[in-house]
DNA sequence: AAAAGGCACAACCGCATCTCT
DNA sequence: AAGAGATGCGGTTGTGCCTTT
């Protein structure tokens, strides 16, 4: 039975002949679509007008791409979808000449998978559950871990593996935090060495590309405060930068690399409501951005205000560090 | 060679939202 | 304001091709 748009009429159903396609094709080029449940009458197809629309949209449109989904491509879908979630048309405005349908099988045939294969949730982007996670772990010998806030009890996007048996490095995509599907494309791509003791898991993320470089540290630790039993991991506060810095400078070198940071919504939800430093320094506007914190605007600071030489030697220019330091301590005073 | 299974892609269905009267 | 039809969207199913058994 066909919907009841055209449940009138005698309806084809299934796969589109040759003939039907270039019925449709005549008839829209020349009159247009116009109300798409009268095209089946005026182009002489015994098709439901829906049935209509969705093979001129996803299939006979001109201005349609073909052929397989570049690393670009694929790239963005991750990007947008790490955001947005399964809202195929919105990720497919992203994408000149995809269309929603196609999106949406890319993703459920091909990238869907390998987030599966790397230990993340398709869904989320996050690590698997800790059930899951232990099968990965021990499928793949490989030790996951996340970034989370427990102040706030919410994860960070940024994700990292680490493979404890073969020479613990990893690219890791500046854009996402998240270990790049296809590392070998990424050229500036910062990378993050790892080193494991009984109890902790040090990591160095080393961020050469192009302008500055710095570390940090993370260890593994359980935070019972947190909303489950997962395991946790948090950027030490005795090294150079704090959890709250790395989200922005992250965000900073994304924006500096003409790049959308992925941890917007980190820097944003988790930096800007937070209780301001009582002594306000000269370089506060560059931390926070504008003034207003109920904006939802996306605020990096100005990266021509930093020391990027001193960044280079791996460390953070003094100012900035203690701005971040004071915000940080307001903020994980658990 | 043929059946079974896997896969990618096309198409459909039901629901939500929009638009028009 | 309300209802009917049109449109848009996302989940799901159907189809045909290719590979494996």
């Amino acid at each position: 039975m066909g919907h009841h748009c055209c449940s009138k009429q005698k309806v084809k159903r299934g796969l589109w002949s040759p003939e039907e396609d270039e019925k449709l094709v005549r008839h829209i080029t020349i009159h247009g679509h116009g109300c798409w449940s009268s095209v089946p009458k005026l182009a002489g197809l015994q098709r439901c007008g829906k049935s209509c629309r969705l093979r001129w949209i996803n299939y006979l449109r001109p201005d349609l791409k073909r052929g397989s989904f570049t690393e670009q491509e694929e790239r963005t879908i991750l990007d947008v979808h790490r955001i947005l979630g399964n809202r195929w048309a919105q990720i497919a405005k992203h994408l000149p000449g995809r269309t929603d349908n196609e999106v949406k099988n890319f993703w459920n045939s091909a990238i869907k998978k390998k987030l599966i294969a790397q230990g993340l949730d398709p869904n989320t982007h996050n690590l698997l559950s800790s059930s899951q996670m232990t099968k990965t772990s021990t499928k793949n010998n490989n030790v996951v871990g996340k970034l989370i806030n427990p102040h706030h009890d919410q994860q960070f996007n940024s994700v990292f593996t680490m493979d404890t048996s073969s020479g613990n490095k990893e690219i890791i995509d500046p854009k996402t935090m998240s270990p790049l599907l296809n590392s070998a494309s990424y050229t500036n791509a910062p990378t993050v060495s790892l080193n494991e003791t009984s109890s902790n898991i040090s990591t160095t993320f080393d961020f050469q590309n192009p302008s500055f470089a710095w570390t940090c540290r993370t260890r593994m630790m359980e935070f019972s405060s947190c909303s489950s039993s997962m395991e946790s991991t948090v950027i030490s506060t005795s090294s150079s930068i704090p959890p709250s810095g790395f989200g922005i400078l992250s965000g900073d070198y994304m924006w500096g690399n003409g790049l959308e940071p992925c941890f917007d919504r980190a820097v944003h939800e988790e930096i800007l409501p937070r209780p301001r430093p009582e002594k306000v320094s000269t370089t506060e506007e560059e931390i926070y951005g504008v003034n207003d914190q109920n904006s939802t605007e996306i605020n990096a600071f100005d990266s021509s205000n930093i020391d990027f030489e001193f960044m280079d030697s791996g460390l953070v220019p003094p100012e900035l560090y203690c701005n971040v330091n004071s915000v940080d301590q307001l903020a994980w005073d658990c």
